[in-house]
DNA sequence: TATTATCTACCCCAAATGGTGTATATTGTA
DNA sequence: TACAATATACACCATTTGGGGTAGATAATA
């Protein structure tokens, strides 16, 4: 069988050689190229023509999602891997509503790396069997509290980084969003919880599973 | 208490440059030098005497394991931290048997590289704890973060509110405590865990059981 | 006993947070 | 289409927090 054809693309150069290093050992996949941002990845993708594309979220001041969803558009067999250091519920979803593939953390082995090279092959959407357990576990607790709260998809998704001790001003370099955004949605969370320090949403956001 | 020296042998200035921002925060560790090969490491090491040695595994055509062992054969006593950008069970496993200290990958937060280097002082091979957990299954000791964390009695009891989600205010009127005591132990905490925002310290406080 | 660690408490200053309010664009929906 | 909900962004102000100190009292220990 023909090696499968990969296009990586990812800002960090350490991350891209080291993709390289560990499918170099594995005669299933070879990586034809990579690219960093979305220019050199049209390029990329028009002269490689690749099987699988691994895609970071994080490229600088470019969301690898958005380009994800333009990808999709114009090559619709390339099956995407989402490739991130963040493990969280919302952007699994929102890989999933851009027609991405797969999601898999960074933090995963190579083993699982190769797995889920295999897994965006099905028709399925793929995510790491253990983070989506992990995920699961919470689940129950998890909606009923967002229920009861009535907290919006962005105050969900805000809270579960307040949960991970994040502050505001990670919060919106990671979500591009303006520090008023997040410090506006944070006060209404507040509001809602009738908390009023970022202490007691850590507290809670962990409590209840919104972190997850 | 002496700051603890280290040297760092990395191959990658940006890395180095990393390192020493990141160490340069915390009162309890000093960078001493660096090197970028074999030959440089043995002739600093020589020279400044370290505690700890900071040791990348790919160091060009050089291979720090191989390295490693050297270093230990001539001077046992310094203790030796793997940092590497692979999450590879297989490499834990050859860092512990050429005697290195302890493991992190560089997807680690300045968080977790403070708890490595704790971790490494002690007789146990360190890995961090979340790598660790997540291929063992293993839940995270109270006692043991404390320990390695070097934490006092009251910074516990502290620790121990914080994450509970209280506020500066709330703790100092439990423990019957000036408001400037509370907020002198609390950046104490922060400074030995390498962290600068209550909402982190909450976070990891629930995440390591401090609250029980 | 001398030394070190811990606990207590305060100072200054810059930055971040919390409280309140306004405003516009977009989305969902009755 | 009109209305409500949501997401975004900003202004103003008082309070709290974080980072840098200093310093005396007590406890532990070499």
């Amino acid at each position: 069988m023909q090696p499968r054809k990969i296009v990586i693309c990812e800002d960090h150069n350490l991350t891209i050689e080291g993709l390289r290093v560990l499918l170099s050992v594995n005669p299933m996949f070879m990586v034809a190229g990579h690219a960093h941002n979305s220019k050199e990845l049209f390029s990329e993708l028009e002269e490689v023509n690749p099987d699988i594309l691994i895609m970071d979220i994080n490229l600088g001041d470019e969301d690898g999602l958005v380009l994800t969803k333009k990808v999709k558009e114009k090559w619709p067999n390339i099956r995407v891997l989402i490739l991130t250091m963040y493990d969280d519920a919302a952007l699994v979803n929102k890989s999933k509503a851009l027609n991405a593939n797969g999601y898999l953390t960074k933090s995963a082995s190579s083993r699982e790396l190769i797995e889920a090279l295999n897994g965006i092959m099905g028709d399925q959407f793929y995510e790491s069997p253990v983070a989506h357990a992990k995920r699961l576990n919470g689940f129950k607790k998890r909606d009923e509290f967002i229920e009861k709260m009535k907290l919006t998809k962005r105050e969900v998704e805000i809270m579960s980084l307040i949960g991970k001790g994040k502050n505001t001003e990670i919060i919106c370099e990671q979500l591009f969003l303006s520090l008023h955004t997040v410090r506006t949605h944070k006060k209404n969370i507040m509001k809602k919880l009738g908390m009023n320090t970022t202490a007691e949403l850590v507290h809670y956001a962990m409590e209840n599973h919104l972190t997850e």
